[in-house]
DNA sequence: TTTACATATGTCTAATTTAGCATGCATCAA
DNA sequence: TTGATGCATGCTAAATTAGACATATGTAAA
């Protein structure tokens, strides 16, 4: 993690800098809308990246205090959490200001991919044979 | 200027880059702060940096929209004009919600530096005596 | 028309960032 | 215990970015 005692103001560059690339934007735009967390391999059958990758982004998103973890079992859920500073909610503001239809891709992705969780659990690996009958609807 | 036509979501990425640098975040809150257009060469005073610095970043806070050029004569303003779109509208909150006692020091230059001015224009150059008596007060 | 000034920009280098690949480490099931 | 799954991370090369320096362009003043 990032010492910002240096320059308090590089917390803000740092969030900044978080949401300038395409992927992470998308992940924190996804974490945004849908009401849970989610878990690495969901993101990664979602969006079609690749495994390092959504790990990294999702590791420079939480250094940047965007979003947090939850390990649960072998999984790692991911999940955004509102915060009380002024800062962080413009910062939500500003990013689901960003028009839906430029997401519409990755919005029914994740829909079809978080149906398939069993009572609420992710269940089904990321190269399952269920997922790829739906991914490509 | 990039072309946005590709990937939609590039231009809320380029916005986000442009403003994860330290410099650059500086020029874009003393833009939304100071309901006036400033020359290069006030930026330059103000936060002490090189001219080639200040140029290349406010070319680049240009070409990400977030600002405007205006060229009178040998001087070359820039400004923040306010947009409709609400991405934009939530991007100036964003940086203002930013706690105005980590720009102190900016604010206290940019105050003297802009007294400066004669019948509101910029006639004073970077390297004049009158702004060396007093930007290290 | 020189000269000074304000600004932009090209080149080089160093630092940073990114993706691909491979590997390591848990956890869980068989 | 063995193997499979979910995830993190170290290494490398490629791409991008930032700063220093030098130079070019345009404007205004002498």
């Amino acid at each position: 993690m990032k010492n910002f005692e240096i320059n308090p103001l590089e917390r803000y560059t740092t969030i900044f800098k978080a949401l300038s690339e395409l992927t992470r934007l998308k992940i924190m735009w996804l974490l945004l809308s849908i009401d849970s967390k989610i878990s690495v391999s969901e993101i990664i059958d979602v969006l079609e990246e690749s495994q390092y990758n959504v790990s990294k982004h999702l590791k420079i998103l939480k250094n940047a205090g965007l979003i947090h973890e939850k390990k649960e079992g072998k999984w790692s859920f991911y999940y955004y959490l509102p915060s009380e500073a002024l800062f962080d909610k413009y910062v939500k503001e500003t990013v689901m200001a960003i028009p839906k239809d430029l997401m519409t891709k990755e919005i029914i992705r994740c829909e079809k991919r978080l149906s398939m969780r069993v009572d609420g659990k992710c269940i089904i690996g990321a190269e399952s044979d269920e997922w790829a009958e739906l991914k490509n609807d």
